[in-house]
DNA sequence: TCAAAAGTGTTAAACGTACACCCATGA
DNA sequence: TCATGGGTGTACGTTTAACACTTTTGA
C-alpha cells in the first residue's frame, strides 16, 4: 500500500485567502508525493513543501488522514493531509504552481475538494482559540492587517475597537520602531508578536 | 509500506477512566492491525474494534497519524490511531483483553504511550465544546452520573448548581419516567440526551 | 432518627458586544 | 482643505463562578 502526503498551502494576499495547487497531468491539484521508506510522515511533508512549493519556512501542521479505497482510481494509497501557512511576506513562486482564490476554486481531482474544506474549518476554528494566524504575516505589521486578516479568513466583520483591546489585554503583541505609510492618511504603529511559536488562548480570539 | 490502525477505546466505570489493552507476546499494548487492500481506514478501525473487543457500536473518530520511522523496530509501519468510547453499560470482555486505569498504566511497548496521552488530550478538550462525553453513558442516567464522567475525566470538581443549570438550560437533555435509587437517601431523577449524534456547543459546557 | 445524596437561587465579577468621534497625514 | 484610514472609551447585557440549605429516602 502506499502512503502520500497532500499540502493544502494557505496565504492571504491581496485580501484573498490562497491555496497553492501544483500543474497535474490533467489538471492542477495539491501539491502532493509519497512517503520515503525511511521519511517520517511529517518530514515527507516537509520535503514536498521544499521541493514543490519553493518555500522552506511555512508553519506546518498534520490535518487528517484519507484513505477511502478508490479515491485514487489508479492505484490504492493513503493519503495524510498537512495544512500549511506561508507568510505574506514570501517571495518566488515555483514554475507552474499557481495561487488560487479559495473562494473561487475549480473542480480539483481525486477527493482534493473535501481536503480543503477540512483544512479550512480547521484553519477557522483555530484561529478563534490559538496563535495559529500569526503565522500567515510578516515580522511587523499593522493592527488593521492582522484585523484585515482575520476578517478575510473568517468571512465577517470584526469591531475595530474590540479586536485590539483583546489583542493588547491578552499581551500577545507588542509595538515595535516604526510606522506604516500607506496612502494620504495617519501612519499606523507597527506591531509584533511577542512570541513566534504557537499559543494556546485562554478565552476566545475573535 | 504497511498502514495499521490504533485504537484508544476508553470507558468509565466504577469512578475511574479506563482503557482497553490487549495481550501481545511481550506485553500489552492498545488493539490494532493492519488496513486491508480493498478495505476503509476507518473500515479497518471498526473490523478491530469488532474482532479485537468484542464491542459492536462504540462511537469512534480518527485521532492522528503516527508514521515516524523506528515506532515499530521491526518493519516500517505508519499507523492511524483512532479514539473511541464505550458505554459504560456495555457487557463483555473479550479473551485477554483488559481494561486498565489511564491513572496508573504501564509503559506501552511502540508509540503507545504517545498515542494514549493524544486521545486522553482530544478527549478532555472535545468535552468542553461538544457532547461527546454522552457517548459513555447509557441511555437514561442521573445528573450525579453525568457530574461524575466529566469530573472523572477531567480530574476536577465541578459545582453541582452550575453545571446541571448549563445543561439544562442548553436543551441537551430530557427528564425520562423513572428513578434510580441507590442507597439510603433519595433518589435520582432520570435524564436521556435529547439527540445521540454528536453536537457542538455555543459555549463552554464545564 | 440519622446519614446520605438529590435538588434548588442569588449575587458579584468578568466578559462580550455594540457603538461614534477626533487625529494625523498625503494628495 | 479634504479624503482616508489610525486611534481611542463607555455602557449594557450576558455569562461565569462562588456559595448553603432543605428534601427525600433506606437503614
Amino acid at each position: 500500500m502506499e502512503v502520500a502526503v497532500e499540502l493544502v498551502l494557505f496565504t492571504v494576499r491581496d485580501d484573498r485567502l490562497q491555496v497553492l495547487l501544483t500543474p497535474r497531468p490533467e489538471r492542477p491539484a495539491l501539491p502532493g508525493g509519497l512517503v520515503g521508506p525511511q521519511e517520517a510522515v511529517e518530514e515527507a511533508a516537509r520535503r514536498v513543501l521544499r521541493e514543490q512549493t519553493g518555500f522552506g519556512d511555512a508553519y506546518i501542521e498534520q490535518l487528517y488522514t484519507f484513505g477511502d479505497p478508490g479515491r485514487d482510481p489508479a492505484r490504492r494509497t493513503i493519503s495524510v493531509a498537512y495544512f500549511a501557512l506561508l507568510r505574506s511576506d514570501s517571495a518566488g513562486l515555483p514554475s507552474g504552481a499557481t495561487w488560487r482564490f479559495v473562494k473561487s476554486l475549480p473542480s480539483l481531482p481525486f477527493d482534493h475538494d473535501a481536503i480543503i474544506r477540512t483544512a479550512l474549518a480547521r484553519l477557522r476554528a483555530k484561529l478563534s482559540y490559538s496563535t495559529v494566524g500569526f503565522q500567515l504575516l510578516p515580522a511587523a505589521f499593522t493592527l488593521t492587517e492582522l484585523q484585515r486578516l482575520y476578517e478575510v479568513i473568517l468571512a465577517r466583520r470584526i469591531d475595530k475597537r474590540n479586536f485590539r483591546k483583546k489583542l493588547l489585554t491578552m499581551g500577545l503583541l507588542k509595538p515595535v520602531p516604526g510606522r506604516r505609510a500607506s496612502g494620504p492618511h495617519r501612519p499606523a504603529q507597527l506591531y509584533a508578536f511577542r512570541t513566534r511559536r504557537l499559543r494556546f488562548l485562554d478565552g476566545q480570539l475573535v
